[in-house]
DNA sequence: CCGCATTCGTACTAATTTTCACAAATACCT
DNA sequence: AGGTATTTGTGAAAATTAGTACGAATGCGG
């Protein structure tokens, strides 16, 4: 009880990155939960369906605040909240589509971004044939453009589906104009500079660990 | 995350499963680097790529066993080959597509998995209108099929691009097929018998967890 | 062939992450 | 109202993961 600032509501810039990551997912959940209707949730309960221990997921929430009741467990709708608010889901992200092939096709047709409130309000290409193609909706734009549309458009997050040999210079580019998160679907880890997040979408790493667990190796 | 690490390792050597899931990364680099033409690579130069300690390759290599030589470093070819064998891509791994949707099309479209050794042999898709369909030179078989295909073609890893709803149902299907590897793209977690690997895409959990990091946190 | 610069492999140490376990608070039953 | 069953939040312990540092090889230049 002797540490003041850590037992307020407010710790939150000494949270793992760990914690984090796994935030989502309890948003996911209670979401599901709202919606049948439950009002209250154990960690427990939780833990069982995300397949967690019940300690974690209270400690995880104890970097943020203090959510449950003793007894009873946590409000559904209030942890939902306040999660959505930690992890900044309150409120739209502007997204940008870097690059108009076919996966960077696939990624503006997909619907599950916007319910999750990323919308995408540009996408971008080199190749002047696709330049000015209509697709979902949205006009393909020229990476001459990226600055300009970047900063009247709002955009902070990027979606980079671009050839590999290309990804870095876009990513440079992408930082330069004011964008501070990637999602990146080439089989490279781009380089930023601090300050900026990327995750790498990379089913072929995937593959190749899982692949390690179907083949026999003898114990040596 | 990890439910009982006592019964998953069974006769398997003990690597961590952090560890596994980086080695896929060195062997990226050292295909590189073995068309580049390098010959020779120390445990420095690899981190420098990976942007990962010295200290962490060697002490992940040293799980599987000792492939480098004191003042030179490691053989490209050799510690490539080495690992290759040890994550079991010195072979070819044939995969099914399940769920023949728009994502679906632009996994069986995508060339980036044959390069590194997998194959899919098979597409599946419960909707009459789209069995019977080619793409991407595959002719989509029904669901009904499952087993026999998977038998006869000798799967043992499904990519998964069904419905939320239906995606457990299908990965269910797909164990009791025989497949022991998952790469589920739909936003739920499914859940499978020990000796089932499981990896998801996610992309809308990889920009969730960004968006933290994108928003103001007051620090006290 | 000798000394010096490299670099591995690993015992040891540090940091991080997870789990345990328990006081305190709450709900509910009789 | 009192007793019992739940369940949180959190220090402390345990487990896991990463990093340090150094002995032992190895190669090279003179």
């Amino acid at each position: 009880m002797a540490l003041d600032s850590a037992s307020q509501n407010q710790r939150r810039s000494d949270a793992p990155e760990v914690v984090v990551a796994r935030l989502p997912q309890y948003v996911r959940i209670l979401t599901r939960l709202l919606q049948e209707g439950a009002e209250v949730v154990s960690s427990q309960q939780l833990g069982e369906k995300l397949q967690v221990t019940p300690a974690q997921i209270r400690k995880d929430l104890s970097y943020f605040g203090r959510f449950g009741k003793q007894g009873r467990g946590y409000s559904v709708i209030h942890l939902l909240e306040r999660l959505k608010l930690i992890l900044g889901l309150n409120s739209f992200w502007n997204v940008a589509v870097v690059g108009v092939g076919r996966l960077g096709r696939a990624i503006l047709s997909y619907p599950g971004f916007t319910p999750d409130g990323f919308h995408i309000v540009a996408a971008f290409d080199s190749n002047p044939d696709v330049v000015g193609e209509t697709i979902a909706g949205l006009t393909v734009s020229s990476l001459e453009e990226l600055d300009e549309v970047v900063s009247s458009k709002k955009i902070s997050i990027a979606i980079v589906a671009v050839p590999t040999e290309h990804t870095q210079g876009v990513v440079d580019r992408l930082v330069a104009c004011g964008v501070r998160a990637v999602l990146n679907y080439a089989p490279i880890s781009p380089q930023v500079r601090e300050g900026v997040r990327v995750r790498n979408i990379d089913p072929v790493l995937s593959l190749q660990s899982m692949t390690y667990y179907l083949t026999d190796h003898p114990v040596d």
